[in-house]
DNA sequence: ACCTGAACACCGTTCAAGT
DNA sequence: ACCTGAACACCGTTCAAGT
């Protein structure tokens, strides 16, 4: 890194909300939004379009810049016009996902409605889970996901959490649905392949019986032990985030 | 897979607790325990060692089955002998990985030793951060890692949850440190390599403050209001899920 | 049983050149 | 400004052959 202090600007960006990209139709003397030097070939929406079909066809792995390019009928130097790296491609293929699952109708209780808004979003990347691979790369970066954070923050503020713990208690309920997702897919995909490695209980032998007796007791049911209803879960960790309230006058 | 139904057993597995193997020393006879056929070249520990060494310097990405085959002085088909595919190396590294912090005194009241296990396991990964990465891959593998989930469902028995709500609540408490140090790790990257994408917040235009009126306002305030101690957190859970005890008699 | 070498079917990205 | 083609430095794994 010793002169490498000048960083490229990648120049044609792609809006990862979806609007019309200006692209060469501006003002009708032909100058303002007009874009200079060779015309695009190329459709940024289509390059991001191919990237999220592979992605929720195949997974995540079967995603590469020469496959998309393939299917956009070009050559994968091509796609760096539109996109810094792989990663960016990545990350704008969540714009717009979280209108997979229609907004529903939540309760008035800033309680219930807290729970209600984490079981939604919970519910919402469990029908597609390649969105959770490509979340760790970053920060929610479709706004249309934002009112979920909203919501919950202000359920918060409303049950007398102060703004530091009311952003904290959307923090938790997150990653609590993120570990949890993780998790039940690794299941899931475990169920897939057997022979595989099986579940820890498997590793228990007899001499572990004196020191881990109470997993040892529980080993051969927990499968259905394992089992819980989510919203049970999260309705016990926002009871516990709201018992931090400083109590109402 | 319409004729692949012949699983290949692998033959010579390593064992993940770093116990001796056997390896062609048995009884003086000669004959229990020896291998058959050609000796072995490569140390089967060594292989594991040396793939545990790459992740922790250099990250996941860097393993690869012809780096570590190159490093210990082999082809990459030989590690093949040893373990079934890549995975299965990724999962081995992971033994013995839970002994790097001190098992810490503990205190009595279940509630409080509950917390403070929850925390050690949190603390205990926030320093090897790789094995977030593996660990997604499968259950924990590393047995010297089960007397938490021992302590965690005892501690919650003892409190007055049933055998299945008390294994709920340590994958609870599990999905939750998980999630966490996902978050935590993405966010330093991030602030690693600045210029990249940044926080949400930088997306919220003017015009999204009639919808988003909380985010719009915390916004400026994020980075410090995010900030929270994982322990408060870990407590209010455990309170959260504590709760759900039938009252005791 | 264990190990080798060549081969297959891929990767992301840089770089120089063309339009 | 946008796109191409060749090249660099890699991947995991199969397969046939050797010891």
């Amino acid at each position: 890194m010793a002169d490498g202090e000048k960083k490229k600007r990648t120049p044609g960006p792609i809006d990862p909300d979806n609007r019309e990209v200006p692209d060469r139709r501006g003002a009708p003397d032909g100058t303002a939004g007009r874009r200079r030097g060779r015309p695009r070939r190329l459709d940024p929406q289509a390059i991001v379009a191919t990237a999220r079909r592979i992605i929720d066809e195949e997974g995540v792995d079967a995603l590469s810049m020469r496959r998309v390019a393939r299917e956009v009928g070009s050559t994968p130097m091509a796609l760096y016009t539109y996109v810094r790296d792989k990663d960016e491609l990545l990350l704008l293929t969540l714009a717009g996902t979280s209108t997979a699952l229609p907004r529903p109708q939540l309760p008035e209780d800033p309680r219930d409605r807290m729970i209600a808004v984490a079981v939604h979003m919970h519910g919402l990347i469990r029908r597609m889970p390649w969105v959770l691979k490509v979340l760790v790369r970053g920060d929610v970066t479709d706004k249309k996901a934002l009112w979920m954070a909203e919501e919950i923050i202000e359920c918060a503020l409303a049950r007398g959490l102060g703004e530091a713990q009311a952003v904290h208690a959307y923090r938790t309920l997150w990653h609590f649905v993120y570990g949890d997702l993780v998790f039940t897919a690794a299941r899931d995909q475990r169920a897939a392949e057997p022979d595989r490695r099986p579940s820890f209980t498997a590793l228990l032998t007899g001499q572990d019986a004196a020191e881990l007796p109470r997993l040892t007791e529980l080993a051969p049911r927990w499968e259905e032990l394992q089992r819980y209803d989510v919203e049970e879960q999260l309705t016990a960790i926002v009871d516990g985030l709201l018992s931090r309230a400083r109590p109402p006058r």
